[in-house]
DNA sequence: CATGAATGAGTCTTCATTCAT
DNA sequence: AATGAATGAAGACTCATTCAT
């Protein structure tokens, strides 16, 4: 049945299925709304994909794929001091940041609708959620190892809430107007408070 | 009057509805099952809710303004010391997860589920997203001004990123197996990163 | 069950059901619109009438009796000459019309809507015109066995004719603005094709 | 292409429609007879229609048309005379009843049932008949114009008027047992009216 | 491979009717 | 007698999915 023809196809309808989901919401999206962004018969989509959730399914893993792309480009284990690391951060956000200004739906495809979809989605996202959590973990623990980072840290848990302070602002590019400036105050308002804290 | 009207009615549905969407998702749900928890005809909820939407927007409501009012309840202004505001937000973010911790579908609901029901819904919940950061922004601004924050603080800024490291706790609860746990390390995380930052 | 209670009630629920049903038609029209109007409880409709199409059938019973009390005001025996049949008709046709413009919504229930409700409302109204078909070729027997009509006269076929010259009549003042008008030209019209005829 | 669009399955649609209105009333109808008629799935209707409203609508201007078509197939202004005139309403009358008589339901259709569905069919209807009375209005002034019918004849009431004993006769061909002895009885009855008057 | 007509399970929603108070 | 909360049958409508062409 399905996972036969022109992979270009494929890729096309997700690339529709993206665009009409983030701009209905996957509910409300039709197969036939998918389709018909392509100018091709819904009956088609069906040669590329088992159903529709399958087709979310792609969507997400591909959205996640892109996300995942830029997280682990850099290498955990370079850097070698508090400015090195700084400055890796700074990178990252910045790389980061470029995806979700870039395809602002981004946003709303990960954070509220193909969660909602089902529960292994949800599982999914889940699981991204942990292998990115895991990564800013590896950061910080070659900081502690290195000894630039406080030796008390609790690794894991803090690199869950640095993730969220960086989910929390590809969330806001789907709201903002000016997504440039966000970016930019948001990235310097973490790196602020993750390097010199709050406090005068 | 007749069989006389029963004042939790309306309440008990949007307790079977909060309890109904979280598990099964608001579009895999349906009326019938919301009445079915409750061991009532789907007809009846029509007699306190207009339709299934009015139902969700009334459960995201509720959910909403119960945590509104944990939030709302510190006073901005009262701290005068960068450990008098240390102690507030460990107070809070002891509440807050409280919380999620009680009713764990909260997280979902809030983050996912009724953000994809509608854009209304989606407005509503970002609005009340905006309320939550101006309310830390306020607190942020006191410190400030009393002089025991950075006079450089971005504060409207800062206050979405703070927020963003409680949400995604929130989120977390959702998942966790001993949410306990997770709260403490999460409120101590959080506090450290502010307070302590991560710097050796 | 129901044929109990004050009287008055059951005709003033007969009052506020033509009036409904006139106004949004008897599918659209609901128990609850009725009592509404009357600022009942709508349980209470139901200790008057067995039920909705009961109702109906009342509201048409009575438009029915209402207008053939007033064809039967008359005595189709009493005239002599073509110019008593004359004015008689010319008199009767003012009665009827009275009627018709006083309750403009008369007309769209008994032509429209309360014959659309069942096979049952809809014989009552066969029967009814039935009736006011024979009413009709009663005077016109009589004005040939006076001698005053053509001896060739189909009766009861031109009896259904001139009714439905009438009925036309009634159905329009639904519609005009000004039903004064309309009666006037109507009544002469009708009376001039049924006594001079269009010929030169 | 697949399974080819059977052009007539719209029209096969309507006839079932019309049929099943005709027996069971508008309201009464559900589409689910309509498709059951058919042998086919009720949601095939709606890929004909919008909705049931529109079937309606569809079915009332089909018949509507189809009466129009008769109305209009002769010429206004080719009688020269009176008894041109009055052969060209014989002509006329035959046509007519001979659709009301080959679809008994027709009557019924077109006077009660899609009449009560809805503000604007309603409408609709009113505007036929309009439009009749219009028609039947230009063969009198064309009479008037010619001299054979009198000059002080209130054309347009009149008009209405002839109308309405035609409209009568199509009502009642829906309840008789002999539609075509009704059709010949009536049509002489109104001829006979017209150009003879049932005076002596 | 692509098409799109047809399908029908699944849901929401309405509202006449009942009946405990 | 009156009330109006509760009921649930009934039906309109949607849309993911299938499959003959």
């Amino acid at each position: 049945m399905a996972r036969t023809a022109d992979p270009n196809r494929r890729e096309s309808i997700l690339d529709a299925a993206h665009s009409i989901f983030a701009r209905k919401g996957y509910a409300a999206a039709g197969i036939a709304d998918v389709a018909g962004e392509l100018g091709i018969a819904h009956g088609t989509v069906y040669r590329y994909f088992e159903n529709k959730r399958d087709v979310a399914a792609a969507v997400l893993n591909r959205a996640l794929e892109r996300i995942a792309a830029v997280v682990m480009a850099e290498d955990a284990t370079a850097t070698e001091s508090l400015a090195e690391y700084r400055a890796q951060v700074e990178r990252l956000g910045h790389r980061l940041y470029e995806l979700f200004v870039a395809d602002r739906a981004l946003g709303r495809l990960v954070f509220y609708d193909l969660g909602a979809v089902d529960d292994e989605l949800r599982e999914r996202l889940r699981a991204a959620h942990e292998m990115f959590a895991e990564y800013t973990a590896s950061y910080l623990r070659n900081g502690v190892a290195k000894g630039f980072l406080r030796p008390d840290l609790d690794v894991d848990t803090t690199a869950r809430v640095i993730n969220g302070m960086i989910f929390e602002g590809a969330a806001q590019v789907t709201h903002t107007d000016d997504p440039q400036r966000l970016r930019d105050r948001w990235i310097r308002a973490v790196v602020a408070l993750m390097f010199d804290g709050i406090a005068r």
